[in-house]
RNA sequence: GAGCCAUUAGCUCAGUUGGCAGAGCACCUGACUUUUAAUCAGGGUGUCCCGGGUUCGAGUCCCGGAUGGCUCACCA
């Protein structure tokens, strides 16, 4: 049977499996050791007038092969990019060239040799000695179009990532803007802190959590839903500054808004209030702007988001009368209910006032507000963690920060009365009761925290993979998280 | 959870009215000592997502299912 005629019958990874074996059987080692490594593509690149004739040793992935008789040429692939390399018989000796041509695209090896631009000027090293550090056995995605299957992008993000240079880069400014709100919380004098992530009690939110379930205590636990509640105990505890940014878990639907696991910063300030927290968020996000971006203005998509402080402030009331123009100030269930009628939105008589303001507020405003905007004041029954409003009290003193119609940020004056704390949980409990999966349950313990004293307080809880949406103007939080949840599947 | 759309070679994609399964890249063989989506000559490597059905004949039409995408619902 002739080679050609063997290569009918093998599949692609079956020929490069007998690569491998034919390299251990000629004393090869086709998964070689450590490396050291001198300088980096990109490095080469910048700094070519200095390294001009210089030798480098190099290590990456083989991205392209343009052998030419006695002679070549291959791209290899670090992880700051691309570097072509240049090969010759008469420089590294039949048997060895005859090696370097045998390598597929994918495989890792490591060279090293000198520095200099070919007669079109591409920068280039010409090897003087390589070796196999790694034998890929898969064939990578095509060259040109790279991977494209979405789904496959997915699953399978480590060749997204080999292939797809601006991936690469959406993540890497995803590390940036994490670094950044770090290097301003610790500035600001905030401790970082780490919290439960299996809890008893899953509570701060309103989202099903998940369960799980501990054997030796022979208890249920549940994956957090939000950071609050114990970085608040922490308040109670005498941390007078404390943030946390990490991954919370909501057993909720998949789309291109929401990953089942995503990643809050939650920070808490005693003596502070919402006053402070609205400081704090146009601080902050100017300055994660400035890192990642030359400008304070993004583009996503169609839009162009202004990050200049101040942002615009709007009640909930004022807000939802400018676009309906219905006013809602009056506080009164069974008017709002009639409004809500001939507003045509569907709510069920009996409807709590403020859960029918809310409801006209995300059916009327949310969508509209695009531009960086601060909307207050919202209604105690969809916030029973936050103050009361002392001058109106069926409002809080809250605020939800909308970016691209998008709840990026949610702060209020914390709630530290543990009489009207516990009258907020029992009222959730009741819902839960009729049947709303979402409202929390009662946290004694949490309570208990507060009756000893929680000192005044701001606090606030930012999502950090819409910011990351917006600031990398990806279309899905999948194109921000490394390895987005997805029904597995056989490759 | 609902509606719409997609699924064909390792990847990116064609596939006509229902009539032998196709291209480019990758891969294999050969030529080529400064190329760069190298080039030239030759080679097609397939569970057409899965299971039924209609038909002389199904990648194509019908039904069911799987997975994904988009929109909506829920949510941050």
């Amino acid at each position: 049977m002739s080679t050609q005629e063997k290569q009918q019958d093998a599949d692609l990874f079956s020929v490069r499996r007998e690569k491998l074996d034919e390299l251990r059987s000629s004393g090869i080692e086709p998964y070689g050791d450590r490396f050291p490594v001198t300088h980096r593509a990109a490095e080469i690149a910048s700094r070519y007038d200095e390294l001009e004739g210089q030798e480098v040793a190099i290590a990456g992935r083989l991205m392209g092969k343009r052998i030419q008789g006695k002679a070549g040429f291959a791209d290899l692939q670090d992880f700051t990019g691309k570097i072509q390399v240049y090969v010759r018989r008469d420089d590294m000796g039949e048997d060895v060239y005859k090696l370097f041509k045998k390598l597929d695209i994918g495989d890792i090896i490591g060279i090293s040799g000198r520095v200099f631009r070919t007669g079109s000027q591409a920068i280039t090293v010409a090897v003087a000695s390589f070796s196999l550090l790694s034998k890929s056995l898969r064939p990578l995605p095509e060259k040109w179009h790279g991977l494209k299957d979405v789904d496959l992008r997915y699953r399978q993000r480590y060749l997204d990532l080999i292939v797809n240079p601006d991936v690469k880069e959406a993540f890497l400014t995803r590390v940036r803007i994490i670094k950044e709100i770090r290097r301003f919380m610790d500035d600001l004098n905030y401790i970082e802190v780490e919290t439960p992530i299996m809890q008893p009690i899953a509570g701060g939110a309103t989202a099903r959590p998940f369960v799980t379930h501990h054997n030796a205590l022979d208890m249920p636990l549940y994956l957090r839903i939000a950071l609050e509640l114990y970085l608040k105990r922490l308040l109670v505890g005498g941390f007078e500054k404390v943030y946390e940014i990490s991954r919370v878990f909501r057993n909720e639907g998949i789309s291109t808004k929401h990953n089942p696991e995503f990643t809050m910063l939650e920070f808490y300030q005693a003596y502070a209030d919402l006053g402070d927290m609205i400081t704090i968020t146009e601080e902050m996000l100017s300055s994660v702007v400035q890192s990642v971006s030359d400008s304070m203005q993004i583009r996503y998509g169609e839009q162009e988001i202004d990050f200049t402080p101040p942002y615009k402030r709007m009640s909930m009331l004022e807000a939802v009368r400018s676009y309906t123009n219905e006013d809602f100030s009056h506080f009164d269930a069974g008017l709002a209910y009639e409004q809500a009628r001939s507003l045509g939105l569907a709510v069920e008589r009996g409807t709590s006032w403020g859960k029918i303001l809310n409801e006209a507020f995300e059916t009327f405003v949310e969508d509209k507000l695009v531009q960086p905007t601060f909307i207050t004041g919202h209604p105690v029954d969809i916030s029973p963690l936050a103050r009361r409003n002392r001058e109106y009290p069926l409002l809080t003193e809250r605020f939800e920060l909308f970016i691209n119609t998008w709840e990026i940020a949610n702060a209020f004056t914390e709630l530290n009365d543990p009489i009207d704390q516990r009258q907020r949980f029992e009222q959730q409990v009741q819902e839960r009761e009729h049947g709303d999966e979402e409202a929390h349950v009662m946290d004694e313990d949490f309570l208990n925290a507060m009756e000893y004293g929680m000192p005044p307080a701001g606090g606030e809880g930012i999502g950090i993979d819409r910011l990351v949406m917006i600031l990398t103007n990806s279309p899905s939080i999948r194109d921000v998280i490394l390895f987005p949840t997805m029904r597995p599947r056989e490759i």
